[in-house]
DNA sequence: GACAACTTTGACAAGGTGTAAGAGTTGATT
DNA sequence: AATCAACTCTTACACCTTGTCAAAGTTGTC
């Protein structure tokens, strides 16, 4: 991570493999050792900390891994164009279609950590989501009165609510996604009352 | 739990004062083991066994006892009478004060388990605000629109979402109450437009 | 081909969970 | 008040997982 130049491509083969495997199997089953991941990879557990100095620090790569894949998706989903709420419908289709792969690693999320840590981790993400609602905030598409961190967090725990109900299955997933949608768009669009 | 008369006060005595512990405990350290509970309670390490068959059993015991008091304090918040937006309201702040005493307990309700076995606990608190939500859509009040089961979970999602909010320091508890107040009351108001 | 980096093997300490048996206490029952 | 049953304590053990260490073997790189 430092330079790469004098890192030999077999290490970094050996950690993509741990890593590749981790997702997997994590992805399966949560609490899975370090034992499993490092069979799993096809590998001994010592090299897994050769890599990782412990458990922990493996699950953030895993998650930093996931965080950084829905990221990309979120770019090319072009957020900056069009009207704001539909950009953001965009956004959140692509951020889901590019996490459902491994579901339990988006529980894994939510892992207890130091609460700045763990804020600067979904950053990413949060401040891709913040980008489309400033902007509709500005053109008078979204309401600018509650605060935008609030607003973030909201449409976040939505699409995780979300997530959830069609996951274990008390909705379909159109059923869910078309009520998310106008609750989303209820929520954050201004009371045409008040100026 | 079986025949209450066949069982000793003092069995009764040592199963709340480890659950006491256990609840103070996970509350300040959810990662916290057997043998610090068992030592706050003032109690040996097998007689929490005896008690609790197992690590989990004794979490699900300490989720169990919350989720009863915060359906306690929602009972007491008279949700059945009044306009439906204002009972959702009194009995979202009831639950919330009734939760706020271990903020770490709240988190711990959210861990991995088997999906139906979490819902079915945390059902004494989905169904009391389903109440009132149906309230509010026979009423007139609520969008009947959206499945009541996403309604359900929207409101835990925001309230939660809230919550970290306010926990993190990212908002003042005033900002942050209005803002879910106001934001429940437009998720859930249906649109004026269409009949 | 030689050096350094990487991996493997084997072994170990520490800490947590869960089980077991026997002796000691305390509550309930008569 | 005595007795039995229930409950607790002590001690001990087996097992698993994490994390560390050292030495030998292997593979990339210059």
């Amino acid at each position: 991570m430092i330079s790469p130049q004098r890192r030999r491509a077999d290490a970094e083969r050996s950690r993509t493999a741990v890593l590749d495997a981790a997702v997997q199997l994590l992805g399966e089953r949560p609490d899975a050792g370090m034992a499993a991941i490092a069979t799993a990879a096809g590998v001994t557990r010592q090299t897994v900390y050769a890599h990782f100095s412990s458990r922990d620090d493996l699950l953030t790569a895993v998650v930093d891994r996931m965080t950084e894949k829905v990221a990309e998706a979120m770019d090319a989903a072009s957020a900056d164009e069009g009207p704001a709420p539909d950009a953001l419908l965009r956004l959140l289709d692509a951020a889901w279609g590019a996490a459902e792969t491994y579901p339990a690693l988006v529980r894994l999320g939510a892992r207890p950590a130091p609460p700045e840590e763990d804020r600067a981790r979904h950053r990413p993400i949060a401040d891709r989501i913040a980008r489309v609602l400033q902007r509709g905030r500005d053109g008078g598409e979204f309401d600018p009165e509650p605060a935008l961190s609030w607003q973030v967090a909201a449409v976040i725990a939505l699409s995780h609510a979300t997530g959830e109900e069609i996951r274990d299955g008390r909705m379909s997933a159109t059923d869910a996604t078309a009520a998310l949608h106008s609750g989303l768009l209820r929520l954050l669009t201004p009371d045409p009352g008040k100026p």
